[in-house]
RNA sequence: AGAGUAAAUCACCUUAUCGCUCUAUACUAAACUUGUUUCAGUAUCUAGAGAGGAAAGUCCGAACACCAUAGUGCAACAUAGUGGUUAAUGGCCACCAGUUGAGAAGCUAGGAAAAGUGCAACAGAAAGUAUGUACAGGUAAUGCUGUAGUGAAAUCAGGUAAACUCUAUGUGGUGCAAUGUCAUGUAAACCAGCGCUUUAAAGCGGCACGUUUGAUUGCUGGAGGGUAGGCAGCUAAAGUAUUUUGGUAACAAAAUAUUCAGAUAAAUGAUAAGGUAUUUCGGUUCUUAUUUUAGGAGAUCCUAAAAUGAGCUCAGGAUGAACAGAAUUCGGCUUAUAGAUUUACUUAAAAA
RNA sequence: CGGGAUGUGGCGCAGUCCGGUUAGCGUACACGGCUGGGGGCCGUGUGGUCGCAGGUUCGAAUCCUGUCAUCCCGA
């Protein structure tokens, strides 16, 4: 798995995500919130992902856009070490539930706690 | 120099590593109509491009699309000195008037009260269906005249139209979630009602008229099926830059050069290092002011040293950039904004 | 992208249409009284430049314009 974020790699129908957040499972590591499913795909992907902020605690565009920015970016480095293992198809998507803009260490830090996380849980199941 | 007024320009930079979007190019795959196509893929050690002055608020005006090539009257709404400018405007420019400021300049919905209706608390005799007190003057007589007093306005009638209203001018409606098309779906399908030219219904929210469609094909309701996607619209335009000419100016015309973002759970980024503007710290050198001491001169002046304050230059440490993210496209307006640069003008008081 | 509503003591609301005398009501807070004490009741008081700026008017919470903030609705 290469270090690439990519069209194909977001998560973009909208019928997916209606799915996803009803029957989707959580996992969270403050101030992030994963929520995760198990589906099939069309073409060949392990998993395809989408970052959301909310517009409640971040009035302005650029706030939410560098958030996003960071969140993605730290997704793209770190999916791979993670995700290798993975067999089956999943959707995510990773929501920034926290009140003030981090900076990419501590978001980088979280990221790996939460990929983590979610790694055990889905080898326990 | 300081303080201020008006206007214009800019909106941190460099390098390395890892990425994103679009276009072009090359290669691969699939399809068939065999040289084309694709919600196909790969390549950045192939090339190019990739946020703003406000992209924001959505307050005006237009383009564009559909409804009839957008009709008539009323209603409703908007605007309001004069002239100009423009695709258009409620914007902009010039001038007049009013008003604020010492000034440079700023601000102003700035038509009509002799068409009509209304409104004016408290105070006051009285705020129009009018009429009185004190003093003075005057008369045959009388609020007949003046002053005082109340009030924003008082014997002449006026004020108020950002009260109703009148006058002039303008405005058809809905918005790219417009609209077209492809794919999917037994879907122009099924059931019920209304309607066949004597006018039901529709043509997008007020009323009336007119007009167009109008039985295989319309409209309303019911029950249900599918999608929640692709493509076009969509970025070559009232474009941008420079120069010249006309105009007081807004602006217009001409010439030359140039092609400059198109995302859609939404690209234009992340990290590291270095530097610039800025702010700040102490140091060195120089200049200058004050004070003290010493010497000279002799009536407040010169020279030297020290201390303190201010300024400039030099090298160094710390700090490390505001407001803010295109969403159909333009022209304005309004609001947010660290700092830097330039031009023109003003300078009352205080200080020098 | 397009519609609509609301800002008034600490909190929740009237008043705004149709301008005028001291901007009211409930609750909260402070003090006093009734009670042996608490609760409850009664009385008195504190607290507002009516979101902000400008304008119209003799006079503005109220009318007009601009602006800021908050909330709601529309595939």
């Amino acid at each position: 798995m290469k270090l690439t974020y990519s069209k194909k790699e977001k998560l973009k129908s909208k019928k997916l995500i209606d799915q996803l957040f009803t029957e989707g499972q959580s996992v969270i590591v403050f101030p992030l919130r994963l929520v995760y499913i198990q589906t099939t795909f069309n073409d060949n992907i392990i998993a395809k992902a989408g970052v959301s902020v909310s517009k409640r605690n971040f009035k302005t565009a650029v706030a939410r856009n560098r958030i996003k920015r960071l969140l993605r970016e730290s997704y793209r480095l770190h999916k791979a070490t993670y995700f290798n293992n993975l067999t089956t198809q999943h959707a995510f998507m990773i929501l920034y539930i926290g009140k003030d803009i981090p900076s990419s260490t501590q978001i980088e830090k979280k990221m790996q706690l939460l990929f983590k996380k979610f790694t055990d849980k889905i080898s326990e199941s």
